[in-house]
DNA sequence: ATGGCTGGTAGAACCAGA
């Protein structure tokens, strides 16, 4: 068994606190961050291994973005794409133990206006989802692919459809574009397969008060795995209560076990 | 109903998140 936890952590330094209890309490063999906001130079690599972590591969930067993958169990790094062709630290690829496959991205937010034209980080990440796309297609092997993807794919997947229909993370352009990603490696989207529509699945909440209030949530973070390897999942979770947590992230970690 | 919150880099207000 091989269990897989994503993250986004919106600054791991400041929050490697909640990263200990969340290992300590859940114990999955392999982690990825999303948003560890630090150089690799930088990153927490003594606390990890202090826990049982010692294996890692970071791709950080200053001050934003930046992931990281962080395992029990020995990795090897295989890449690092750049979808947005702009220098940002956002993806991580890696093979754990031989055995997996394991994508680690953080799919760009892309800014207030969902316009191409009139907000041009709108359309870095289409383009960034069309550039994951052409890659998808190559893929010859079976992959897991977690993260923030920035997108709440189903109607289901926010508190109101039609209010934020033209909020950029639930506009048709980004459904459509990244249904093309699923569709071309035939891509298994394990929260919906585990916890199927429309039961509860949210996995991030604003930090502004109200949205907290009145459980305005929305279902950005996911684990997609290919078609053979979507068949030994055995489990996936969405572990809420770290929502509560004292100076918690605005995301949620989800974690997903394979018989493996 | 309002994205009226949060983190990083600054070294005061910005940018970025989504």
């Amino acid at each position: 068994m091989i269990s897989v936890a994503t993250w986004n952590i919106n600054s791991v330094r400041l929050r490697m606190p909640q990263v200990e209890r969340f290992l300590r309490e859940q114990a999955p063999d392999v982690l990825c961050l999303q948003e560890i906001k630090c150089r690799e130079e930088q990153f927490p690599y003594e606390a990890f291994a202090a826990l049982g972590y010692g294996h890692s591969a970071v791709h950080g930067q200053k001050g934003y973005h930046g992931v990281a993958t962080v395992s029990r169990l020995p990795l090897r790094e295989l890449g690092r794409h750049d979808w947005q062709d702009n220098g940002e630290a956002r993806h991580v690829g890696v093979e754990v133990a031989g055995k997996l496959i394991l994508e680690n991205v953080y799919i760009p937010a892309g800014g207030d206006i969902p316009d191409r034209s009139a907000n041009p980080k709108f359309g870095q990440k289409l383009d960034f989802l069309e550039r994951m796309t052409r890659w998808a297609d190559t893929l010859d092997r079976p992959t897991l692919i977690v993260g923030d993807f920035n997108i709440a794919p189903l109607d289901c997947d926010v508190y109101d459809h039609k209010a934020l229909v033209k909020v950029v993370s639930h506009t048709p352009q980004e459904v459509e574009t990244l249904a093309r990603f699923r569709d071309a490696h035939g891509w298994v989207d394990l929260g919906r397969e585990h916890i199927p529509a429309p039961g509860r699945n949210y996995s991030w909440w604003s930090y502004r008060s109200w949205w907290r209030q009145k459980d305005q949530g929305r279902r950005l973070d996911h684990a997609w795995a290919s078609p053979e390897l979507a068949r030994q999942a055995t489990g996936h979770r969405v572990v809420e209560e770290t929502r509560h947590w004292d100076q918690p992230s605005d995301h949620v970690p989800l974690i997903t076990e394979f018989d493996l």
